[in-house]
Parts: structure tokens; C-alpha cells; sequence
DNA sequence: GGTAGCAAGAGGTATTTACAAACTCGAAAC
DNA sequence: GTTTCGAGTTTGTAAATACCTCTTGCTACC
């Protein structure tokens, strides 16, 4: 515990306090499951008062770091803080969780007339530009999936020129006043095709998680159509469902 | 706020503090959007201190009750903000959608005590009397999944005896008041071992999807933890997920 | 040898007090 | 007429202090 907690910094006390604790969990200085000093010489150490300490502890607990035992002290909870996302967490939120870096490879970028089946998943006369955007995402240089995305071209004037090795897709639908509500999803197990296997760099046959969404607006427009193949080995959709009562499960 | 908080009674001040707002918000007394009396007035409508009414805000800011406004006051929060109705369409459901037949096969339904993991997963205490429920679950009698449940035998009495070729489990955790309120889930591409492959009739080595889930009611308790084993060629999890605006609290 | 009870140490709750920072609004200055 | 300033109000941060409850371990008693 080597920083202290400076006054004349811009941050409150107890932020302060917040990033030099997290920081010792971070650094294993404070190991998974053991003990913290007592709530009185910690105030001592950081040289903050304990109501101060308290509430930095408070936002720990809020965050998964720490919990606290009534009348035995304060322990570092287990790594398995449990951080579930309230909807389906994106490619870049896992890659903050744990700790990698999320790109891009382009593979196609370009606006090409839609066919029926487009057009009709869509909502859009066929033969209407569509853009289509494929890419490998990859997290720490590692292929981990192939994110191939359909958005009518009308949606977002010149999203062709957009360097989507970048650029987030959703940001820019965002920015042009595209407001994404839902998406209705199908997810299911695939085998890799040869393909498929190439770009994310496994065997042909190894399984394939194969998510589908029609994202719509919430005037239940169509704004976007992706279909996303992860490799099996390398990815875990991770989301939190509400149960519904009704919902049996015979 | 006819009500008071009283020091002779067991819940703690700020507590008691929280339920007063909280009702007052939802008989409406306190409309959505309207300002609160600014904290010195609360504290002395309450007869309590600042410090602690500000630990009952605090609280109602977590519950998305109130939301405040620095030099402004506290204001009630508009309540359809925090709604996330991520849905899962449930096994039965897809097989009414589908005009099939949902039918369970038994493979194991007894009492073991926990595992080290199982009771962490589930926070109960190792060893503890843990049941185990192991169904195919078939529609049309053709086998498309394989569900491995696991419930903590203090809940439902006498779970052993039921008869799960029949009954729903989340009907039976239902009728003893359990009440299931998120389930937490991962969901991943693997492909099927022998004892799966067998169980579903399918060639090993062939993708499954697998989607694991820690049901909770609503006080974060896990109720069920299940793991579910779908034929990648034979199911297809269907659901809508909400995409939340929510911004982070850093 | 087992057990009840006490005391020390830990977190939990609550009060009082003080000052800082942000917002509102009206009056004075230009 | 517009801008600027400042007083007043309101939330945000922080300290010092007191006492309560729970846990743990030791001690003394039976």
C-alpha cells in the first residue's frame, strides 16, 4: 500500500481510496480470499477518515472486488466476480472483461443489390442497394468469429467509404439517428465448412456457435441483419434471461 | 410521509428511510419526474440525520428510483428505463410453435451431496444435500436435448419422489414459492462426446449447443443451475434480446 | 472434560458539524 | 437589451465521535 490518498488531488477521498484498493487486488498484493487490515487501520494507512474508508469499500462491494463478514473483516472476493451483462454482452465488453484487445479484418465492404430473401428479412423492395459488411473479429490477434452484416444503404448515406477496421458498426447506425431497440435472435451449433474454417483458422468440422439477429427499431423497422459464426473453442455467449412465470419448462 | 422511521424498531434507520420513499413513489404521493424536498427538510421530516437519509438515497438510486441533480435536488426517476425483456422461448414453447410433442425421458433423479463447485455455484454449503435431475428431452419422440439440472434439496421437500416424466421442475420450484427471477447463462459451441451422442442419437463429434444457466430469485439467491445439451441439427435457442442504452457507472 | 460467559476486536449504524461545488435567479453594470 | 455578478439554495464530500452487534478465543466454572 505504497500510494496514498492526496487532497489536493481533483478526485474525492474516497475514489482515491477506490483505485488504490482495486489496484492492490489487481497487482495480488491483496490475494483472492484473504483478509483486509481492519476498517480502522486502513484509515490510518490512507489517512482517511473511516466514514470516508466506508463508502470507498461500499462502491468495492457494488463492483464484485471485495465483500465484508460482520464482526471478522473484510475479504477479497472470489475472481469469479460475477458481472453479468442485463442484455447480451457485445464482442468489445468481452474483451474489456477479460482483459484482451477486440479488431477487426475486413474481408468484403461493399453495396450490392439485395436479393429476395433479403429483401423480405429486411423489409426493403429486392434489388434495393444493401450494404454488406463481412469481417473476422479477432480478440488479441486471434480469429475468434466471422461477423457478416447486411444494412440498407438508404439507412446510413455513404457508409460504404466508413473504415470499418475501426469504426463500430453500431455507433454509426447510432449516429444517423438509427436507434437499435431489439434484436430477435436464433442460435444454433454448426459445423465449419471449409470456408469458414480458413478465416478463423481451424479444422473444417470443428463446432461453429452460428448467431442470427434481425435488429429492428422501435418502430419495429429492420435496420440491420447479422449473422455472426463464433469458434467454439474460442467464445461463450454470455447474457442474463428474464424468467418470465409463466415460462414451463416441461 | 405520514410515516415515520422509529429507533425502536429492528431495521436500521436508513432502511426504514428507503421503504418510506420507496412507497411513497409508488402510491404516487411522489409522481414521476417531481422533485423531492431538498435533503435538510427530509431529514427533519424523518427525524433522522443527512448521513443517513443519504444512505437511503443512495439506495433508491440503485433501485433506479431516484436519479439527483447536484445543486438541483433529487428527483423521482422515470421507471421504464430499466425494463430488459431478454426472453428466451422455453422448450415447450418451441414445441407448441412447432406443432410437436415435448415429452421427457428420465435418466437419473436422486439426492447427492454437493460438490466443493456445485456449492459455490449454487451458495450452499458443501456437502449439503444437492438434487440431481438428468432428462432427454425429446419433441416428437425424436431426442433433441439433454438437461442436466440441479436444485438445492432444501427447497423443495420431498423433489425425489416427483415423478419428472410428468411434471414441470419450474412448476414444482413455483408451487413451493420459489420464484425464478434471471437466469444468468452462457452459451457455447462443443462438440458431442460419446455418452451425449449416445444419449441423443447422434454420431460423435457432431456440434452441440450448450447452454448453461444459474436461475435466481429475486434476492440473488440461485435457486437451479442447469446445463443443456442441444443436437446442433435438431434445435434452435430462439430469443430477443433488449439493447440497453444503459450507461456505465464509472 | 465440557460448557457458559466474558472480553477484545471487527464491521454496522447513526449523529453532528463543516465546507465545497453546482445550480437558480434576480439585481446591478454595461 | 444583454451580460455579469453575487447571494441563496441544494447536493457532494469529509471529519470526528459514539455506540451497537457479531465473531472469536480464552478463562473460569461446574
Amino acid at each position: 500500500m505504497t500510494l496514498l490518498v492526496r487532497t489536493d488531488y481533483p478526485d474525492p477521498l474516497w475514489l482515491q481510496a477506490v483505485d488504490v484498493i482495486r489496484r492492490d487486488v489487481a497487482d495480488g498484493r491483496l490475494p483472492v480470499g484473504s483478509r483486509l487490515p481492519p476498517e480502522r487501520e486502513l484509515c490510518e494507512a490512507l489517512s482517511i477518515s473511516r466514514v470516508t474508508l466506508r463508502k470507498a469499500l461500499a462502491r468495492l462491494v457494488d463492483e464484485g472486488v471485495l465483500r465484508s463478514s460482520h464482526g471478522r473483516g473484510w475479504f477479497v472476493a472470489s475472481g469469479g466476480g460475477t458481472d453479468w451483462p442485463n442484455s447480451l454482452e457485445s464482442f468489445s465488453e468481452t474483451a474489456d472483461r477479460m482483459g484482451l484487445r477486440a479488431s477487426s479484418r475486413i474481408l468484403r465492404q461493399e453495396i450490392v443489390p439485395a436479393t429476395i430473401d433479403e429483401a423480405e428479412e429486411l423489409s426493403v423492395a429486392p434489388g434495393s442497394p444493401l450494404f454488406h459488411l463481412e469481417r473476422v473479429r479477432l480478440l488479441d490477434d486471434v480469429p475468434v468469429a466471422m461477423d457478416d452484416s447486411r444494412v440498407p444503404a438508404a439507412l446510413v448515406p455513404g457508409i460504404e467509404h466508413i473504415d470499418f477496421g475501426l469504426a463500430s458498426l453500431y455507433e454509426r447506425l447510432a449516429s444517423e439517428g438509427v436507434d437499435p431497440h431489439r434484436a430477435d435472435s436464433t442460435i444454433e451449433a454448426r459445423s465449419a465448412d471449409d470456408s469458414l474454417a480458413t478465416h478463423l483458422s481451424v479444422q473444417p468440422g470443428t463446432p461453429v456457435l452460428v448467431m442470427h439477429q434481425l435488429v429492428v427499431d422501435s418502430l419495429e423497422h429492420p435496420v440491420l441483419a447479422s449473422t455472426i459464426r463464433y469458434a467454439g473453442e474460442r467464445y461463450r455467449l454470455r447474457t442474463a434471461f428474464a424468467r418470465s412465470q409463466k415460462a414451463d419448462h416441461r
